[in-house]
DNA sequence: TTTATATTGATTTTCAAGTTCAATAAGGGG
DNA sequence: CCCCTTATTGAACTTGAAAATCAATATAAA
């Protein structure tokens, strides 16, 4: 799965004429080994730990590629970073956030999905991705 | 309708013991009386047109309030300023976003809402609120 | 009134994100 | 293997939205 990611971002360098750099392996190599829904500051930090050279205008750069490669995708939450998850080929899933201890949870839901390619054909939309997220308390700070 | 939200407000602002100002008031209005997804600039600028003794830091800070009042919602978009959106009392609707034109196309979907809630039972959750926006081609676009 | 305190607005600060540009690195042609 | 063109990099700087500061002002209760 990690192969076909980097499969997968190369194929997009490769019709953008873009050149393979040392930067973006590590770049790309930190992000697959994360969790979901890294800042770009978390990721920064990541990439600093093992190669101190690589810089933070760089991280910036790359994950832009990536979210335009198709292998991320940035979210916004409601606390002023840009965070970027993985983006499964062809699988999607979306987020309960917990505003207590804001944790992520994440589900599928095929129903919703289905439902909102409906709603598009009325308006005669073409969807090209979506994201849904949930706010509210998790089971833990509700108690 | 207006007069509802007004009331709505006041009623917030006497619960919380915040004072009747003549600001807020007109803030209000302008909101009140603007389109969907105003950004808090272009509400300064409105509010500052025929009121240019108004701050910019008090629209901001009568923004949020209204987003507690739960007259507003904050909308983050892709462009960087964050939005506010009119909430009508227990209606919610979500939004099909043109990434050609930047259009936004609202909708509701009840049944896609009663989904939410059975997915947030499911996983022990409370929901308060949620955010589902489509991101794509409206018609013109794609012609 | 008077008084305590919430509110305001000009200004400053903060911080994520983007831009600049000289130095460096990639990789194709010779 | 070495040029040479050009993409890429990283440190520093710039931008811009949003928040914080704080003295001056306005509100409402006593």
């Amino acid at each position: 799965m990690i192969l076909q990611k980097k499969k997968t971002f190369n194929e997009f360098a490769a019709s953008k004429g873009l050149r393979s750099t040392r930067q973006r392996d590590i770049i790309l190599d930190v992000f697959l080994s994360t969790h979901q829904h890294v800042s770009v500051e978390e990721l920064y930090l990541k990439v600093k730990a093992s190669n101190p050279g690589v810089g933070q205008a760089t991280v910036y750069r790359t994950l832009k590629l990536f979210a335009e490669a198709g292998l991320a995708c940035e979210i916004l939450l409601h606390d002023g970073q840009t965070r970027y998850e993985h983006v499964m080929a062809g699988e999607h899933h979306d987020h309960l956030v917990c505003t207590g201890c804001n944790a992520i949870i994440e589900f599928e839901n095929e129903t919703i999905e289905n439902l909102q390619e409906e709603i598009a054909k009325r308006h005669g939309f073409m969807i090209r991705s979506h994201k849904l997220e949930i706010y509210g308390l998790c089971a833990v700070c509700r108690a």
